[in-house]
RNA sequence: GCCCCUGUGGACGAAUUGGUUAAGUCAUCACCCUUUCAAGGUGAAGGCUGCGGGUUCGAACCCCGCCGGGGGUACCA
């Protein structure tokens, strides 16, 4: 890297608390992470709580839940302070305030009294003659209620009044704003397809615009990295960095993540193909946070190796900004869960434990830990989340309630309850019960009735699971015990005949 | 509509930066293994690198024009 990379790197993942953390969230937040840590700066989380109509009570909860499962860490922020708090927006009004003023005594920004109403009909009248955007601008502002229409002494007896107003930024009539992007690089636009942005709404909160501006040079961000949809605003923002004297931060705008259906992944398309929208829907789903945190960074970026399976600490060692792709990604829930067994199989018992308990007691499943580590060392192998244990293979905690109807129609013969009473009545009598001895006995038997083993097999497998796929059969007896797999023979004959 | 971004098999994507038969992973299919299903192993199918022109000895890569996909166009972020 020809970046120095010492020290001053700063960068910040800002989410809003309109909603809970979504999966698109995480991965911008994962690669502020990876910039951040690959070159050794800081990491910081921003709550931009500006919008009070849309403000979720335990959205931020759940971000710096969801942050601290996925493992990214950050060094500055809610719950931790800093040398730049407060970092929620709501709580610095003050700043946003003074630099807005600051932009008003310049002649950057000016006040508006404009209604709602008087907006609309602006706008409806900006389409009827044709205009191709409705736009507040060099223009259009001029028909409007602002103090770029109004005398000083209009203005002032508005402003004493209290009448509602907002700050708006003058954009210039035509000036090419450009700048340089980490990812898409030069991007250029006219400065006249560009709103006179709201810089303080009539609540006196700031908008995103100003607030970002401002947050951002005060807490000393050298690298945004957010979301592609914000790539049409960053001029607005140049503009306000430019007029407020301050250098922009490095930009980088990440490729959107798509939804199978086409357009972007949004709450509900997502929930339409199964996807989960929520990061804590992927952690209840028993998804290892290695796995996602995995998946989530091939979702725009590549090593340009062979190398798939990476653990956070790795991905820092591999990425590089210039390897983000440019195009939108789709969103494979296939992949994701190959990355979850790649995972999952390389935890070792422990840890694959502890992961395991809470989605087992969510089925209402509360096993002892000597019999689940024999379950899991039986499955380990077999498993692609968490959760299967309890939604593949409940049978390892609770009798077969019923029989797969394809599995008895395809494996119940004849002759399967005579042979089934006749292994529940070995393995009864048996000496020991181990996965040897339950299958030197069933072919013992097999060979005395002169059927092929699988005569057996099949139907026990069949009366222990009540389906016909799992693990290897005498594995799985030997697991259950004896008394279990006698019972559940019996009463397979019972209700099979 | 207008503005911006973008286009390599079904999905993700590599290609020493203009160099010859366009990697690999997921998914699909087949075979092997096997008491079943997975896993694992081996292999197959799937591409005029969106389309059409150009530049060049040579183009996925550079240029032009179309077309497609996505985003933005709020007192939301």
């Amino acid at each position: 890297m020809t970046q120095s990379s010492q020290s001053s790197v700063r960068v910040r993942f800002a989410p809003s608390p309109t909603g809970y953390l979504h999966i698109g969230g995480l991965r911008t937040a994962l690669y502020c992470y990876l910039f951040a840590r690959k070159h050794g700066g800081q990491f910081l989380l921003r709550i931009e709580d500006t919008d009070r109509e849309r403000y979720v009570e335990d959205a931020e909860q759940d971000i710096i839940e969801a942050m601290r499962w996925a493992g990214l860490s950050y060094d500055e922020g809610p719950g931790l302070g800093g040398s730049h708090a407060p970092y929620y927006q709501s709580q610095r009004g003050a700043l946003y305030r003074q630099y807005a003023q600051q932009l008003l005594d310049d002649g950057h920004a000016y006040y508006a009294f404009d209604t709602p109403d008087e907006l609309q009909a602006m706008r409806d009248r900006a389409q009827q003659e044709g205009n191709d955007a409705a736009k507040y601008d060099a223009v259009t502002r001029m028909q409007m209620k602002n103090a770029l229409t109004l005398s000083e002494d209009e203005v002032q007896s508005l402003l004493d009044a209290g009448a509602p107003h907002v700050v708006r930024l003058k954009v210039p009539r035509s000036e090419m704003v450009r700048f340089e992007d980490l990812i898409k690089n030069e991007v250029t636009i006219a400065s006249s397809r560009i709103d006179d942005q709201v810089l303080l709404k009539s609540d006196s909160m700031p908008t995103y615009h100003l607030a970002n501006v401002v947050d951002d040079h005060l807490m000393e961000i050298t690298h945004v990295i957010r979301g592609e949809e914000w790539l049409p605003s960053t001029p607005k923002h140049i503009l306000l960095y430019q007029y407020l004297g301050w250098t922009p931060p490095k930009m980088a705008h990440l490729p959107l993540i798509m939804s199978p259906t086409g357009g972007k992944l949004s709450k509900r398309n997502a929930e339409k193909m199964g996807i989960p929208v929520s990061v804590h829907q992927y952690r209840d789903a028993g998804y290892e946070p290695e796995a996602v945190i995995n998946f989530l960074a091939f979702l725009g970026w590549n090593p340009g190796t062979e190398q798939e399976v990476f653990s956070l600490d790795g991905l820092v060692d591999a990425f590089s900004i210039d390897r983000v792709g440019t195009s939108g990604v789709q969103f494979n829930l296939d992949k994701l869960r190959w990355f979850n067994e790649q995972h999952l199989r390389q935890l070792p018992l422990d840890d694959l434990l502890r992961r395991i308990t809470s989605p087992l007691q969510a089925h209402g499943y509360d096993p002892d830990e000597a019999y689940l580590r024999r379950v899991v060392g039986l499955l380990h192998d077999r498993m692609k989340l968490a959760e299967d244990l309890a939604t593949l293979y409940p049978y390892f905690f609770e009798d077969p309630t019923t029989y797969d109807e394809k599995a008895v129609k395809k494996r119940w013969k004849d002759d399967s309850s005579v042979l089934l009473t006749a292994y529940a009545d070995r393995l009864e009598q048996a000496e020991s019960f181990t996965e040897e001895t339950t299958e030197a006995v069933l072919r013992a038997l097999a060979e005395e009735h002169e059927a092929g083993a699988g005569r057996i097999i099949h139907p026990t497998r069949l009366a222990v699971s009540g389906t016909n796929v799992g693990p290897s059969l005498f594995g799985m007896l030997g697991v259950l015990g004896r008394e279990t797999c006698v019972r559940r023979l019996r009463r397979a004959v019972e209700v099979l005949g």
